[in-house]
DNA sequence: CGATGAATTGACCGATGTCAAGTGGCGTGG
DNA sequence: CCACGCCACTTGACATCGGTCAATTCATCG
């Protein structure tokens, strides 16, 4: 299955990925020829925190978790990430260490670059370097409303933008329903969303009463998107007239 | 007073900016010459939040606020900048917004670089490319790690860290103690930390009568370094042994 | 069919936000 | 130079969201 030549069918992915766009496709087979690809059991970790921040990594089969340890024993589960999405930006830069560890959920495949590889691209293709700052300016914009939504929102208007975010990224149609197509357990939703599993699951319950959502073990389906959002960003408050 | 040619004796903060450190003199010069100063008013905006992302700024006198305006109305203050520092790489990319305001406190003077022109320079010096992509880097760990303090973190913490945070910025020695040298009213400090003045006003009285700050209308000064480092950073749960 | 781990549910409570009232210091204008 | 008013700050009373913990229940898999 995995035979050499066939990172070609990844080309697509590639030359989609905010990191390679607007570039030529000569420039694209360049750069999959010097990929390494590289599949994961659900067992190892892609890259483990804290780590010096070796490898820039394009995902093309499968799904992980970007995790973050802190300090004081604290879970966070930053992100996740699917097929043509990236992580590792910061491997093109030297003297950095991972600040999270990626766990792949199930098996997964990627990419793989050195960063320094990837450097030595940037140099002969600014092009690279703008993308890789493009992204990093929007999640570092992204970040900050995060940071925004803990500061000012309940915990049941964040949750509603954390299911509506997944069903962007993971959402799979069923009928008139929408299943979030991952494992998704009660304490990883209270991770990503900045919470306990015990809030979360009594959202959850009271959710599923109204006919919002449909909930199982590991599982969410999401059933009134419009309430979600409506949930998610409410009106603003009656202005003062 | 502000003479064309004395933008030479900005030279050195240029030069020691983390999006210019590691070039050479000669382009060091180069970018002097291509800037333009500009002073401002206290009472006027530097940039805009919202207003197209048009350039960068180098501030090399004065200080000022970064200020965020949340869509539900609140404010929050993202950080502040002293001379040397710099804001504005979103503008060497096309097509964003300023995504906070940053207002003068008393007046200041910026160096300025429209987007599109330092996006020449990093087109022949990858180094400036390089060099603002670790920015991005830095401040979204940091920014992380902010959401994650607010995630885990009393506001007593988060306060204690604030004001360590700014006395690397803006403190001033004063005999043993630490002048925190801006105006830094109760409500600044809540929309720093991410709380409300009323709790700041409680837990500075009550650092005051511990000896560890002494705090006047709009002025803060650290006393004790060492017992508010402790409580910014408390020795971790005793170990389960 | 039993074991394992996820999920539910209830009781409790504590940190911190909200609001209202009052105090005090600084600057301005008379 | 004094008085007034503004604005930062203080302080108290109170409410509440949501975290913590413990006890169950449930579902899935071997």
């Amino acid at each position: 299955m995995a035979h050499p030549m066939t990172n070609e069918k990844y080309l697509p992915l590639l030359a989609q990925n905010p990191v390679f766009v607007d570039l030529s496709d000569q420039v694209h087979a360049e750069l999959l020829a010097a990929a390494v690809r590289r599949t994961y059991a659900s067992d190892e970790l892609i890259v483990r925190q804290g780590d010096p921040a070796y490898a820039f990594h394009l995902l093309v089969e499968g799904k992980a978790k970007l995790l973050q340890v802190t300090a004081n024993g604290h879970q966070v589960l930053v992100r996740y990430i699917v097929p043509g999405q990236q992580t590792g930006v910061i491997s093109v830069l030297s003297g950095f260490t991972y600040p999270l560890s990626i766990q792949p959920i199930g098996t997964c495949t990627t990419l793989m670059w050195p960063g320094e590889l990837l450097a030595q691209f940037i140099e002969r293709y600014p092009r690279i370097g703008f993308n890789a700052l493009r992204i990093m300016v929007i999640r570092n914009q992204q970040r900050q409303q995060r940071y925004q939504e803990l500061l000012t929102e309940r915990v049941e208007q964040r949750l509603a933008q954390s299911l509506l975010r997944l069903a962007e990224q993971v959402g799979r149609p069923e009928g008139d329903r929408i299943l979030l197509d991952l494992p998704l357990s009660r304490e990883d939703l209270a991770e990503y969303t900045g919470t306990t599993l015990f809030t979360v699951s009594r959202i959850l319950r009271q959710w599923e009463e109204q006919g919002f959502v449909q909930s199982g073990r590991e599982r969410v389906c999401l059933c009134n998107l419009p309430a979600l959002q409506s949930i998610a960003n409410p009106a603003p408050d009656l202005p003062i007239s």
